[in-house]
DNA sequence: AATCCGGGGGG
DNA sequence: CCCCCAGGATT
C-alpha cells in the first residue's frame, strides 16, 4: 500500500465532521479557507457558520458593506482577509458571472487567494490535481521524509511543494489533500504527537531518528529586544563600590555588575529611586553624586540602554554576602565585568 | 527576502 | 514567555 492510500485509510477512520467538507460549493469552500488561514479550526468554526448563514451565496456576499463584513469578522484577526473577500466577491459577480470559479488558474488571480488556497479550493470542489502545502503538510513531510530545509525559506517552499506534488493521488486529489491536512492537525501534531498510534511509525524518518522535535526546521526572525537598565554605583565612606554577580540565565552570565533594575521602557529618576528593587540596596542616600546620560549598547539580539546613578551611602548596608560585595575602587579590575559597565566605571574613577 | 498583519491555545 | 495555527500581500 502506498503512502497516499495508507493516509486516506487513516483519514476515513479519523476525520472530523466539519461543515465545509459536506459541500462541493466553491464559494462555501472559499469562505472556509479564508477564515481558516492562520486560524485554528475550533476558532474559525463559529465564523464560518455566521458567514455562511448571513451570505449563502457569493452574490449576497458581494452586496454586503465593508462595515458589515468587518463586524462579523470581529475577533478573528488579520482583518485584511475580510476586506479582500469583499473585493473578490465583487469580482466574481463582475468577471465570473456570479459563479465562483473552481479552476486553480482562475482562483490564483483572486485577491486573498495564494497557492495554498487555490490548490485547496480547486481540489476540494472539483478534484483538480493540485497539492496543498500548509503548516500541517510542511510538518508531516519534514518529519516523514526527514527534510531539514527551512520551511519558511524560498528553497524550502519550492522543495516541499515538489514533494507534495509528487505524493499527490492524481485521481483523488481532494480527499488526499484533506487527508494530508487532517493528519498533520490530529496525528502529526506540533507538540507531543502520539507516534505509538501512527500508521507510519515504521517508515517515518523523524521517528526512527528521534527528530520529531527537531522537524520541521524554521528560520527564526532575529528580533532585537530593547532593554532599559539602570545601574547603581553605591560608594561608601571607605571608597568602596558594591558589585554583584549576575545570574547564568541571561546576558553577561556569571560576570559581575552593579545593583540594577530593568525596565521595558525608559524611566525617569523619581520613579526609579522609589522602585522596590532599588530601595533594597541602600538605607540612606547621602548624596546623588552623578546621573549619567543614557548609554546605548548593542548586542547581537538585544539593544541595551543603560543609565548609571552614582550615589554615596553612609555605611556598608547589610548586604547578604551571596548577593553583593564591597570592593575598593582600585581593585575593581580584579572582577570580570561587562564591557559596558567596566568602561563606565573606568571613565568616572580613572583606575587602570 | 523581510515584514506586516491578530487573536487564541498549548507547553 | 515562545511557538503555532487549513497564509497572503506588500515592500
Amino acid at each position: 500500500m502506498n503512502f497516499s492510500n495508507e493516509l486516506i485509510t487513516w483519514y476515513r477512520n479519523n476525520k472530523r465532521d466539519l461543515p465545509w467538507r459536506n459541500t462541493n460549493d466553491a464559494y462555501l469552500i472559499w469562505l472556509s479557507e479564508i477564515i481558516l488561514q492562520q486560524t485554528r479550526v475550533e476558532q474559525g468554526m463559529p465564523y464560518f457558520l455566521k458567514f455562511s448563514e448571513a451570505f449563502p451565496t457569493v452574490k449576497r456576499f458581494s452586496e454586503a458593506s465593508e462595515d458589515e463584513i468587518l463586524r462579523l469578522w470581529q475577533g478573528l484577526g488579520y482583518y485584511s482577509r475580510g476586506r479582500n473577500m469583499l473585493k473578490t466577491a465583487k469580482r466574481i459577480v463582475s468577471d465570473f458571472n456570479g459563479v465562483f470559479p473552481s479552476a486553480y488558474a482562475d482562483l490564483i488571480t483572486l485577491t486573498g487567494i495564494g497557492e495554498y488556497t487555490a490548490a485547496a479550493i480547486s481540489s476540494f470542489s472539483n478534484n483538480e490535481a493540485k497539492a496543498v502545502v500548509d503548516g500541517n503538510v510542511y510538518r508531516l513531510l519534514a518529519r516523514y521524509f526527514g527534510i531539514d530545509t527551512p520551511i519558511n525559506s524560498t528553497e524550502g517552499k519550492k522543495s516541499f511543494q515538489a514533494v507534495a506534488d509528487d505524493l499527490l493521488d492524481l485521481n483523488n486529489a481532494g480527499e488526499h489533500n484533506q487527508a494530508m491536512i487532517e493528519f498533520g492537525a490530529l496525528q502529526c501534531k506540533p507538540k507531543n504527537p502520539n507516534c505509538q498510534i501512527c500508521p507510519f511509525i515504521q517508515s517515518c524518518y523523524a521517528y526512527k531518528h528521534q527528530k520529531i522535535n527537531d522537524l520541521p526546521v524554521k528560520l527564526k526572525k532575529l528580533k532585537i529586544k530593547e532593554r532599559y537598565f539602570y545601574f547603581l554605583i553605591l560608594i561608601n565612606e571607605q571608597n568602596e563600590i558594591l558589585i554583584k554577580r549576575r545570574n547564568n540565565n541571561d546576558i553577561w552570565a556569571g560576570l559581575y555588575d552593579l545593583p540594577s533594575v530593568e525596565f521595558t521602557e525608559t524611566t525617569e529618576l523619581p520613579e526609579l529611586l522609589n522602585h522596590a528593587d532599588y530601595k533594597k540596596w541602600f538605607k540612606k542616600i547621602l548624596a546623588i553624586k552623578s546621573v549619567s546620560e543614557k548609554i546605548k549598547h548593542i548586542l547581537t539580539h538585544q539593544k541595551i540602554y543603560a543609565q548609571f546613578l552614582e550615589i554615596s551611602v553612609a555605611e556598608k548596608y547589610n548586604i547578604n554576602t551571596n548577593d553583593g560585595i564591597w570592593v575598593k575602587v582600585d581593585e575593581i579590575y580584579n572582577y570580570g565585568m561587562p564591557k559596558l559597565i567596566f568602561a563606565f566605571l573606568q571613565k568616572i574613577h580613572k583606575f587602570n
